[in-house]
DNA sequence: AGAATAAAAGAGTTTTTTATCTTTTTATTG
DNA sequence: CAATAAAAAGATAAAAAACTCTTTTATTCT
């Protein structure tokens, strides 16, 4: 469904809603290790975030990436939709360049509920109320 | 969502339910011209799915693809499993190796809806109703 | 100011997916 | 039975996605 970067990109959210803020960012290298995720290719997804400002992120010296309160008050749809595209919430499930509901693909209306489904697991909790379930609940990352 | 092969694959099914019977197959090439899809890749593809028992085909002049009485009262979900693998329906939407009820991801459980209507999507209709409406309504493959 | 730290940016490389081309096998028909 | 039509199989190529390495820029701390 969504692409490695994107579940790559989610995980790290995550994981910065977990343990960082304002005041204690994280390195690359932390949120790569801790996620088992490559180094390097978890560098340029955060960097990608962060000048989307779906994250935050400061250079030198004590820097790193970090949630600000905003950040974490969002939901998860524009991290998605910054690594995989706005389309993947959009597009036709079968390719067809025009689907629409008076245009429609032969799956277009079951396609509408999945979509939804879809859509509700990115945008109806914000990233801090996920970071808390996964507090609370010690789910894994 | 699908994979490119697996939209291909899915709308070569239906356009062979509509216009190909036991009687009447079809050659690759027809198709492809039809779908607009690359003739040689689509014909892996139709391949890998006559080897699956998906659909049916006959080598020699006059012979083709087609599906057969049993092919069109199955449903779409053998298609895109051939195609895309098994995992598309059971895998863990963050790519956790580990996600399951008693040991969920941070989205599992809205994950659970959305993996409803992508199941709804594929296995509640056959090939033949899909079809059928597809001919009745008009539609786009 | 200078050294150290960490993100940002740029330039590759590898792997996977998508697409093409060629040869072989099988069936049909004249 | 020879010619032909079409799928099957195999080998190759191009494009995209995933991943790595190197250099630059900004910040902090001494």
């Amino acid at each position: 469904m969504f692409s490695k970067s994107c579940k790559y990109a989610i995980r790290a959210v995550l994981y910065l809603a977990i343990h960082s803020n304002a005041e204690h960012k994280l390195g690359v290298k932390e949120v790569a290790e801790a996620l088992d995720v490559p180094g390097p290719f978890l560098a340029k997804l955060l960097q990608q975030l962060s000048r989307h400002h779906l994250i935050s992120s400061t250079k030198g010296p004590n820097g790193g990436f970090y949630l600000s309160k905003a950040n974490s008050n969002a939901n998860l749809r524009g991290v998605v939709e910054s690594i995989d595209g706005p389309e993947v919430f959009t597009s036709c499930i079968l390719g067809l360049p025009v689907c629409s509901s008076n245009n429609p693909c032969p799956l277009h209306s079951r396609a509408l509920i999945y979509r939804q489904g879809l859509l509700e697991l990115v945008e109806d909790q914000t990233i801090k109320e996920v970071a808390k379930r996964v507090e609370r609940q010690e789910l894994k990352i």
